[in-house]
RNA sequence: GGAGAGGUGGCUGAGUGGUCGAAAGCGGCGGUCUUGAAAACCGUUGGCCCGCGAGGGCCCGGGGGUUCGAAUCCCUCCCUCUCCGCCA
């Protein structure tokens, strides 16, 4: 969220951010609103301190035994008055709040103007894509040879978007969850955290899931409950609403969590394979930072989410999102791709963002400086650390040889406890 | 699921209708003393909103109500703890 000071001073640049964004919302209706809570709010303390002044005086006066009732038929009236300016303030602040709820953070000056992923530029370029001397095949075909992926069971149980992992597909994606929480946890310095895969609906609002996005996600019927379409949903709400002592920045959390999302207007995308599953492992990276230190830890939590696939030795890039691309909540996102031969293209793996202080406004997540009076926002970000279904395509796809067969890479055979997946059938 | 107890500042904890944003202790910060530290002593120490400011308002789990006036009374929701039941 924008604090409704930003929306009032400096306008402009919201509705020019808006309009790189390309999106929709009534800037005006809100100033309005926010001009209207602000009449009342005045006439509001003027009578409470009115009314204030007199109570203290009624106790005054009958203390000494005196007659009041004056006063009081006074402030009878008074308060009749307050009740009803209550009254609207009930109905306008509501209002305002869901409207700032769903305004989109302004992009980092650092991010490009563009429409699409087509405009995202490339930051980088990591490993060289493999070039086969046969046609190599998507993971789908690869894993369901080697009796390592069962969409069909899946659909069976579940339906579709949904995959069954089984003998070292199983192996593999439980690897790799470790793999990658080690890396973090003994060479990144981040903490590991398991939180629950379920949270409320005000966890949801405060890094900014709801209330614009609630068709993408699982909701438990009759219930507030809501399945994570991400750890960084519990992660970062974890802080929400305290005071963090400057001296405990940067906090690094680490977490693996299963990932649900209803992929609501996603039909008829990705339907193959395990790109795109309403439920999938992911590994992230959360950090709550000091203001001035965003953008630096931003470069570090790219990179350190990139070294997962260094070590897998998996051909990958980065971009920057353009202004139509970025995600609701995110000031500047890149967005790390490996390379998928079975596509012959690079896809989405990772995607690490800087919100600013967007997430922690939501969530009232502030800190407080040694010798300084008040309190300050802290700056959030996040990043997968990696997809682990989407790195399990990586490896097969990658890894795989003209005997079917999909070689292992080394930093992972310690934990698979295998050279190779071969068929066994 | 049943019965009971309780939610007050960073923490513990007093406060049952007015002088209470709130005692006291602990913790934190600053100082005196000390080579330094500890102890002792002195001082200080919440957040949010409106306003250029002076200043004003709000916050004792959330929301609503009663009252001239609510941390204190009433309603409702949430959460925590104890016991019982159930359960991995």
């Amino acid at each position: 969220m924008l604090s409704i000071r930003t929306l009032r001073e400096q306008t402009d640049r919201v509705r020019k951010a808006l309009a790189d964004r390309g999106a929709e919302v009534d800037l005006d209706r809100i100033l309005r609103l926010d001009e209207r809570r602000r009449e009342l709010l005045r006439e509001l303390e003027a009578l409470r301190n009115r009314r204030n002044e007199a109570s203290k005086e009624v106790g005054r006066i009958k203390r000494q035994g005196g007659d009041a009732s004056a006063i009081m038929a006074e402030m009878r009236e008074v308060g009749t008055r307050i009740k009803a300016l209550e009254a609207e303030q009930r109905e306008v602040e509501p209002q305002l709040q869901d409207l700032l709820l769903r305004v989109p953070n302004v992009p980092h000056e650092s991010v490009p103007v563009g429409q699409t992923e087509d405009d995202n530029p490339v930051v980088r370029t990591w490993g060289e894509p493999p070039s086969f001397e046969f046609e190599p095949l998507p993971h789908w075909e690869l894993g369901e040879r080697l009796g390592i992926l069962d969409f069909e069971r899946a659909a069976k149980i579940a339906g579709a978007r949904f995959v069954v992992l089984k003998g070292l597909g199983s192996r593999l994606e439980r690897a790799l969850i470790q793999f990658m929480l080690d890396l973090h946890t003994e060479e990144h310095g981040y903490t590991e955290v398991w939180p629950p895969f379920m949270v409320n609906s005000t966890a949801m609002t405060g890094t900014g899931q709801l209330p614009k996005f609630e068709e993408d996600l699982f909701h438990l019927t009759g219930t507030d409950y809501y399945l994570v379409p991400t750890a960084e949903v519990p992660v970062t709400n974890l802080h929400a609403g305290e005071i963090l002592n400057e001296g405990s920045l940067p906090i690094s959390y680490t977490a693996y969590t299963p990932c649900f999302r209803a992929e609501a207007g996603a039909y008829g995308k990705d339907t193959r394979g395990m790109i795109r599953q309403h439920q999938f492992d992911k590994v992230e990276l959360v950090k709550f930072v000091h203001p001035d230190r965003s953008y630096d830890e931003l470069e570090a939590l790219t990179r350190n989410a990139e070294e997962v696939l260094r070590r897998l030795g998996l051909p990958y890039r980065v971009v920057t999102l353009c202004t139509g691309d970025l995600g609701f909540s995110a000031a500047k996102t890149y967005d790390i791709e490996v390379w998928l031969p079975g596509q012959g293209r690079y896809r989405e793996i990772s995607s690490c963002s800087n919100f600013e202080d967007f997430q922690a406004r939501r969530a009232n997540i502030r800190f407080r400086s040694k010798g300084e009076k008040g309190t300050r926002l802290v700056h959030t970000l996040n990043g997968s650390g990696l997809a682990v279904g989407r790195t399990v395509v990586a490896i097969l796809e990658n890894c795989q040889q003209s005997d079917g067969s999909v070689v292992v890479p080394e930093a992972l055979r310690p934990y698979v406890k295998a050279d190779r997946i071969e068929a066994t059938v």
